[in-house]
Formats: C-alpha cells, structure tokens, sequence
DNA sequence: CTTGCTATGTATAAGGA
DNA sequence: TTCCTTATACATAGCAA
C-alpha cells in the first residue's frame, strides 16, 4: 500500500480483497519473471485465487520443473515404479510379495533418514541468524522452517501417495486372483457369488479395519 | 535495483547473480506469502538456482495445490487407471475395497486439515515472539517450531504405519485367495478375461479413483 | 469488475565493513 | 565471503472515474 501501512492479514473486504489479488498477483509474476531471467532460475509459480481461478507462471515448462522437483523431493519414482510393473505382469503373488518385502523395507529406510536428517540441523541454523537481530530473523523464518515444514509436507503427500497406490494395487490383486478363481472353478454369475459368500466378506473388511488402529509402538 | 536501474537480463558477474538470486527469492517468497494470507489464495512457488538447487514455499500443502493443478498426479493416473478398471463390481472384495475407499478418503481429510492448519498461524506467533527479545525467540523456536515438526513427522510416522499394514494385508489377501485358487481349481489364462471387458470397468472404477488422484483439469 | 493516479511503503543494487 | 547500509527504483493502498 501506499496511503498506509497495511498489517498481513486477510483482507475483510471482498472487492478491496480482489483489486489487491489482482494487482499483487501481477507483481508477484513479474517479480517471478524477472527472477528467472535475471538469474537464470527455474521458476514455477500456481497460484488460485479464493474463488479456485487458476493462475501459472512457468520459467520453462511445468513438467519440467515438476519433474526435477519430484526427482530432488524423493524417489516418489522408486516407490512406484516397482509397483507398476507388478501391476502389469502379476498373478504371481510370490513376485508381488517380495516386491512388497522391498517397497516397505526402502520406505522405512527413507523415512528414517530424513526424519533424523531434519533433527535440530536447521534450527541451529536458525539460532545462528537470530544474533544478528529481528529483521533477519524474520527473514530466517521465511526461509528456514518454511523450507523445513514445506519438505516434510512434501514428505506426507509422497506417504499418501503411495498409500494410495498400494490400496489400489491391493484391489486389484484381489480382483485379479478372484477372477481367476471364479474362472478357474466355474462360471458362475458374480452376483449371485457375491451374495452366496459372505464369510470371504467378513474376513476382508476384519484385516481392513485393522490397519486404521494398530499402532504397536511410537518412534 | 536502487543505485542504478538494470534491465532484466541475465546477469553476467557470477557473484552478483548469486546475491541478486537470494536477494530477490527471499523478495519473491515474501511477496508469495503476503498474497496467500492478504488474499486467501492457494499458492505453490518452486524455483530452482542456476545450479540446481531447491527451493520452495507453499501456501497450504504442496499436496492440495499439486492435486488441484493436476500435475503429479497425472502420470499417477496414467499408471493406475487401467489396472483398476476391471473391478469392485465384484464379489468378495466389494467390502474391502469400500473400506479402503474409507479409509484413504479419512486419511486424506485429516492430512488437509491439519496441514492447513499449521500453515502459517505458528510463523505469526513466532513472529510475535520475535519482538519481545533474543532470549525469548530462543524459547519460542525450541516450542513452537519443534512442536511443529514434530507433528508433521508424527503424522509422517503414522502414515508409514498404515502403509505397512497395507503392505501386510495385501500379502495376506493374496496369500488368502491364492489357497482358495488352488484348493477350488487349477489356475486358467486369466489375461484374456482381464482385457476382454473394459466398459464395465469405467463405471467401477469411478469410486476407486475418485478417491485418489483424478483431477482431470483446474476448477 | 477495471483502470489510473499518487503518496508511501518496500525491495534491492551498490558499496562498505 | 557474508552482513549491513543507503539511495533509489518499484510496488501498491486507497480513491476516483
């Protein structure tokens, strides 16, 4: 603002609240542009408004940066890449089983390493900078737990993500399995398959509850 | 620029690139986070140095505005879909799929709040801190900004925890049906029947996916 | 909703320590 | 190097059409 200093707050009123998206919202690409080209940075910027309008700017390509981003962030690759090609060849459950086996073993391993990677490291820093006085600190702020907090987001989607992948992969292998049992034994119609056996119902949904509670020990 | 004006060029003097890069990035990041907060809007910033590094500020969660852009889950999408097609039509894991849909769909809505939640509320707070003295910042960063990591490495924990579990009962579902197969009849071709009936899979499919990743475009 | 217009607040290029 | 200071360029809040 000019005519005052305005507080970072959400602003209360909605016309002023979108001149200022708007007008902001431009400076901040031009700022973005302007980094990129001076500087010779990759930049991607999305932003939406509140009302869900999409706005992008992109140094290079999306895809690119996305690209490296997601290599950088983790092997988001790696957990999944084995799972797809279990996807495509599988009906061999001892292949599924060891690919498994992997998957959790390297997960494990990842998870631990950051987590203990982050430990106090970047808080030290942060104490560091606080000697020199408020103004950096803020600055430090931006910079350092944000950075922090963002990676360990970014952390969590990754763990949703493949989450996701092996609830799908989960229902596919039964599905598939099935199939091949309902073939292999006779052709009966799946409806009536489906409410001639409850038990194999129950049993599922048991191990599936399971999940959401067993939680054996903490770190 | 200050003393002088510059055009935006690609600065040749390696150093003053650098400075000018960290400079206008900390700018630029600022600017991201007053835009966010002043206009309640959803932003995702990802710049890369010259030489490759990482540096990145969200508004709420990477993972919201990843989903949103369709960007990352795109090639997800691409991996899953037609695997996933041919199913929850079916038999016995209609109550396991329907509790997994649950599940991943809860799973999902907790991360999002929380995520949001942390946001940049604690960053204020720290913040506010800040003024009152070193020694205090000192304090402040121990509780708030640990407390803040430590609550996403715990939901990071927990999430690696039911991905362990899905692992699990993926070996154990498969484990189950593979002794019915082989109990009930020998194992036929089953890639023929795979392939042979995708239509039905779309509208099954619909449900599994719904859940994960499709996003199929910007609101 | 958009502009356009200042008066001011901010960001920052240079230079200094 | 990295940090701080300073003089200026730039961005923009509040209004007015």
């Amino acid at each position: 603002m000019t005519r005052r200093k305005i507080q970072i707050k959400k602003i209360d009123n909605t016309t002023a609240r979108q001149v200022t998206f708007s007008k902001r919202r431009r400076g901040l690409f031009k700022k973005a542009q302007e980094l990129s080209t001076l500087c010779d940075a990759e930049i991607a910027l999305v932003v939406f408004s509140a009302t869900g309008k999409l706005f992008e700017y992109t140094s290079s390509s999306v895809q690119q940066v996305i690209e490296r981003h997601g290599l950088l962030s983790s092997n988001f690759d790696k957990l999944n890449q084995p799972s797809l090609d279990l996807q495509l060849e599988s009906s061999t459950s001892a292949a599924l089983s060891k690919e498994i086996a992997e998957n959790t073993h390297e997960l494990r391993k990842l998870m631990g390493e950051e987590l203990q990677e982050l430990n106090m490291k970047e808080l030290q820093e942060l104490e560091k900078l606080l000697g020199s006085g408020l103004k950096r600190v803020r600055d430090a702020k931006g910079e350092i737990v944000l950075k922090e907090i963002t990676s360990l987001k970014w952390k969590g989607y990754q763990l949703m993500q493949e989450n996701k992948q092996l609830k799908q992969m989960a229902n596919q292998q039964i599905q598939t399995l099935e199939l091949e049992l309902e073939q292999g034994q006779s052709s009966e119609p799946i409806g009536d398959f489906i409410h001639s056996d409850p038990s194999q119902d129950h049993d599922s949904s048991g191990t599936s509850l399971k999940l959401g509670l067993a939680f054996p020990n903490g770190i």
